[in-house]
RNA sequence: GGGCCGUUAGCUCAGAGGGAGAGCACCGGCCUUUUAAGCCGGGUGUCGCUGGUUCGAGUCCAGCACGGCUCACCA
């Protein structure tokens, strides 16, 4: 433990000082009754004379978050996670030398208080304190209590501090929490099975990006972080697990910025037998069942946006929405050569690009952004889904969806390409890119292909980023407010 | 990676060539229903780091570190 400054030196002595009256500064258990959130929720609406007559005694844990000494009676709030709640000391009422062995403690040390509950003459539900007991100290001075910690870098490099002080960031991973353990029920219902699949992976597959790398010293091998699950879940319906999520970890090694971690949560889920109509279909019902259960709406606030989650959503064609939003004609968009041209101006960095590429970057740039409510943009072009069904009507577009919302793509889904044959020659097409210079295109999996030779029936395969859909549910504009411990260039 | 902005007390911030400041927190005193408690007294600091310009740098310049926004990349 360093010791720097003079508040610190204050709190060691006052902690040394405690120990030489004997206290135990390391006890091993505290005998509690109720949380404080606990007391709030049950007590809350009783009224100051029902308290009197019910004489209800309560043993509260929490962290001294305000202290306010009056002479021979303080006020202080506790905290846990997500409320704080009252406690009255008084000399008369605990005894002199306890009175006097309270001042010893500070904001940040981890108490539990005995007592009965009552309201004070402002009305606010307190406990009249009978016994306190120390629990641990805290040697550092606590961010302010009216502005909290609003320093963005220390609230990531210490989030113990931002939970601790702050309510509303201890409220978005409560969120967070929430919306998983929703979805897991969404599907659990549904039959589907929750498994895990490997995050080190022989081959990066499943999504179109560029992986870490890793090596394993016993089998001598190069491994990767996965970029994506997807080739392994659906082996697993090869097996026949006909519905089958997970929801986990993806890492890409790519840029950092405020819709992007390297690392970032997704669920992904197959189901036989459906296409990628069923898959919109339970896409509107899943967000609007965790809207409806979490939020109690369909009608969310993000930033400067309303975002209604009503029934049915837009569904709008790849090529439509390029022709509505960027400006150029469905004419233009069919020349091939100007929309390369018009897609490499706005991606300086992205050469070469191939036609579907070209559409991909014009639609990232110019159609994205502007679609705020909920839309499902479908058929996108073939070449870039390397692992969806051609649409039949027409051979050059993806049986294939993204759902936009906030200009953030929230979810990707198709359905599955499920013929070997054509896998394989996909994934030629995708190694002829890599040649040209393309570093996210996608690795050939044999071995994948191989599942598929002993069938993979007809499947609607998804993914959601849950930290978008956090960001979504929890109004926040950065997924580094969503991720508790998001990565940071570590610091000198 | 590029551009712009930021970094001053434990925290939140002001100060823009010449005495390092405020509020909260902290320390001492008073105060038994307060709640951003109040009253009296006290400033606790490597002004991010390293150089430079200058008689003199928290302030101007350069480099570096970390962060924010944004562009690029991506989901």
């Amino acid at each position: 433990m360093s010791i720097t400054i003079d508040q610190e030196k204050v709190r060691y002595q006052k902690w040394t000082k405690l120990a030489e009256e004997g206290v135990d500064l390391f006890p091993h258990r505290a005998a509690i009754t109720h949380t404080v959130s606990q007391v709030k929720q049950q007590y809350e609406s009783l009224k100051e004379e029902e308290l009197e007559k019910k004489e209800i005694k309560v043993s509260v844990p929490g962290r001294i978050l305000t202290i306010r000494r009056m002479g021979r009676a303080t006020f202080f709030h506790l905290g846990d996670a997500l409320n704080r709640l009252q406690g009255y000391l008084r000399q008369d009422q605990i005894g002199q030398e306890a009175y006097r062995r309270f001042s010893l403690l500070d904001i940040g040390d981890i108490i539990s208080i005995q007592g009965r509950l009552f309201r004070t003459r402002t009305g606010e539900l307190t406990v009249l304190v009978e016994e306190y007991t120390f629990l641990a100290k805290c040697f550092h001075p606590l961010p302010e209590k009216w502005h909290g910690l609003q320093d963005v870098e220390l609230r990531y490099r210490k989030r113990y501090l931002d939970l601790m002080i702050n309510p509303e960031a201890a409220r978005v991973f409560w969120l967070r929490s929430a919306l998983i353990a929703e979805i897991r029920r969404f599907f659990d219902e549904r039959g589907y099975i929750e498994v895990e699949t490997p995050m080190m992976h022989p081959i990066p597959g499943g999504a179109l990006a560029r992986p870490f790398e890793t090596f394993h010293n016993a089998l001598g091998i190069e491994l990767y972080l996965r970029i994506a699950p997807e080739l392994y879940l659906k082996r697993l319906v090869v097996g026949g697990f006909d519905k089958v999520y997970e929801i986990n970890r993806n890492f890409r090694n790519e840029g950092i910025s405020s819709q992007h971690n390297p690392e970032f949560t997704m669920l992904e889920f197959y189901e036989a037998y459906k296409d990628y109509h069923d898959m919109m279909e339970m896409t509107e019902e899943l967000l609007v069942y965790l809207s409806q259960k979490i939020l109690g709406t369909l009608e969310l606030t993000f930033g400067e946006y309303s975002l209604s989650l009503k029934r049915p959503w837009r569904k709008v064609r790849f090529y439509e929405a390029l022709a509505e939003f960027s400006g150029l004609s469905p004419a233009k968009l069919k020349n091939e050569r100007e929309v390369i041209e018009l897609a490499s101006q706005l991606a300086s960095e992205k050469t070469p690009l191939s036609y579907g590429k070209a559409l991909d970057v014009l639609f990232d740039k110019q159609v994205k952004p502007k679609l705020i409510q909920p839309t499902f943009v479908i058929n996108p072009p073939k070449e870039i889904s390397p692992l969806a069904k051609a649409s039949p009507e027409n051979p050059n577009e993806a049986e294939r969806f993204e759902l936009i919302m906030a200009g953030m793509e929230i979810a990707n889904a198709f359905s599955e390409l499920t013929d070997p044959l054509e896998q394989k020659r996909r994934f030629e097409q995708q190694l002829e890119e890599r040649k040209k210079g393309d570093e996210e295109s996608h690795a050939i999996d044999l071995d994948y292909v191989q599942a598929l030779e002993y069938g993979l029936p007809p499947t609607g395969g998804e993914g959601i980023g849950i930290d978008r859909l956090t960001m979504i549910f929890a109004n926040k504009q950065s997924i580094r407010e969503v991720i508790l411990f998001p990565l940071l260039r570590p610091k000198g």
